[in-house]
DNA sequence: ACCTGTGAAAGCCTTCACAGCA
DNA sequence: TGCTGTGAAGGCTTTCACAGGT
C-alpha cells in the first residue's frame, strides 16, 4: 500500500519522543487520513493492536519497516547527474530508510571523473561514463535504477538498465517507459505537479467569475 | 483530471511531428493508458474528436491546454534553495508550460544575495532572505509555492505563504502539512518513492523463496 | 468500415457503524 | 468504557460493449 512510508515516518518520529502507544485516531491525524483509513491499511499487515489501548508504537514501526523492506539495504544506481540527479545524491532522507546510493553514471564526457558528495555523511563517489553503465550496474549488483536523465535519452537507459537486472526504476524524466511488464516504473514528473496545481487554481479563478 | 497533462505533453510531441489527426487508440498507447479510459477524460472536455476518424491533434492540444489553464502564465516562488531548490528553478520543464519562476527565497544567510540561472534561456534570479517572503511574494502576486526546505522549516513557511495569498503549494519536505482546506497542497516525496519500489522489490523476493 | 461517445457492469477504495475484546 | 478489527454500504474509477456518426 502506497501509505505504508508515511505511517512509517510519521511512526519514527513518535518513536524518538518517547511515545510508547497511539491511537489510530492519533497516527491517522499525523498522517493527514483517517483513522478508519488507517486501521482497515493496518489490518492488511496483521493485527497488532490492542483493543481498549491503541498501538505498540515501536512494535508497529518494526513490523511496517518489515513489510516495506526497510530491514535490508538496497543499493540504488542514478542515471544522469544534472541538477536533479545531483540533488537526489546528495539527499539525505535516503539513507536512513535503507537506500544506498552506490552508482552515478552521466553521458556528458565533463561530469565523468568527478566526485561528487553522497548522503549527509561526506562519503562522495566517482561519476562514471554512460559506456560503463552495464559495468557499474552489475558490479553494484543494483536492483533499483533512478533515471534522472533528459527525456531523449531515458528510454535507452531504461532498456539497459532491464537488461543488467535492474526490475525498478524511479523516473524524473517527461516520458512514459516501455518496459517490459515485470520491471515496476514509477513516474515523477515535476512539471506535471504543477500542472495540477495551476488546474486547480484556474477552476478556482472560473468559480469565482461566476459568482462576480 | 491528473492525467490531461501527459495528454498535453504527448500531444505536443505529436504535432511536433506534423502528424493532423490521431486516434483514441495511438495517443492511449503513447501515454499509458487504456483507449476507453482516454475517451471518457477527452469526454469530459467535451466531443472533440470525428466519429470513423479521431481527433484533430492540434484542437485537442489546444483544449487540453486551455482546460490545464497553460494559455495563461503562473508566477511560481521557490521557498528553499538547496540541492532540490536549485534543480527546480533550472528545471527547463517549467518554462514551455506556462510557469514562470519569479521568486527565489532561503534561510541560509550565505545563499541569500546570489544570483542564479533560472530556467535554460540565462535569465538569473537574487535569492532573498525568509524575512523577506511576505515582500516578495506580494510583490510577484504568486499564487503558486514550491516548499523545497528541510521538514523542519515546511509548514512555517507553508503558513506564512497562504497568509500571503498563495492558494497552491507543491510540498518536497517529508512533513503533512496542515492548512485551510481552501488551499490545494500535492506532496513529491522522494524518499517514499523508492520505498515503494523497494515495497515492490521485496514481495518480488518473498515470491521467489516460495517457489524455491 | 472505422472510430468516437457513453450507458451499464465490474472492480476498487473509502467510509460507516458496530461487534468484540482489553 | 475505549479502541481495534471488520463486514456492509456507498462512492468513485475503470472496463466493457455497442449505439451512433462519418
Amino acid at each position: 500500500m502506497a501509505r505504508l512510508p508515511i505511517y512509517h515516518r510519521v511512526l519514527s518520529q513518535i518513536t524518538e519522543r518517547g511515545i510508547i502507544t497511539v491511537s489510530s485516531e492519533e497516527l491517522a491525524a499525523a498522517s493527514g487520513v483517517s483513522s478508519a483509513k488507517l486501521r482497515k491499511d493496518l489490518s492488511f499487515l496483521g493485527s497488532y493492536g490492542t483493543r481498549g489501548v491503541g498501538y505498540d508504537a515501536a512494535y508497529l514501526l518494526y513490523q511496517i519497516q518489515r513489510e516495506l523492506g526497510l530491514t535490508q539495504d538496497w543499493p540504488v544506481v542514478i542515471v544522469g547527474v544534472g541538477n536533479l540527479g545531483h540533488a537526489l545524491a546528495n539527499y539525505g532522507g535516503f539513507a536512513n530508510r535503507g537506500f544506498r546510493v552506490v552508482g552515478l553514471i552521466d553521458a556528458d564526457p565533463a561530469l565523468v571523473g568527478e566526485t561528487i558528495t553522497v548522503g549527509r555523511d561526506g562519503q562522495t563517489l566517482m561519476i562514471h561514463s554512460l559506456d560503463d553503465l552495464e559495468k557499474i550496474v552489475t558490479e553494484v549488483d543494483a536492483l533499483i535504477g533512478v533515471i534522472a536523465t533528459p527525456a531523449a535519452a531515458a528510454q535507452d537507459v531504461c532498456d539497459r538498465l532491464v537488461d543488467c537486472g535492474v526490475t525498478s526504476i524511479l523516473n524524473f524524466a517527461p516520458v512514459v517507459l516501455t518496459t517490459s511488464s515485470a520491471v515496476h516504473v514509477r513516474k515523477v514528473d515535476l512539471a506535471t505537479e504543477l500542472q495540477i496545481l495551476a488546474f486547480h487554481e484556474q477552476r478556482r479563478g472560473d468559480a469565482h467569475e461566476v459568482i462576480v
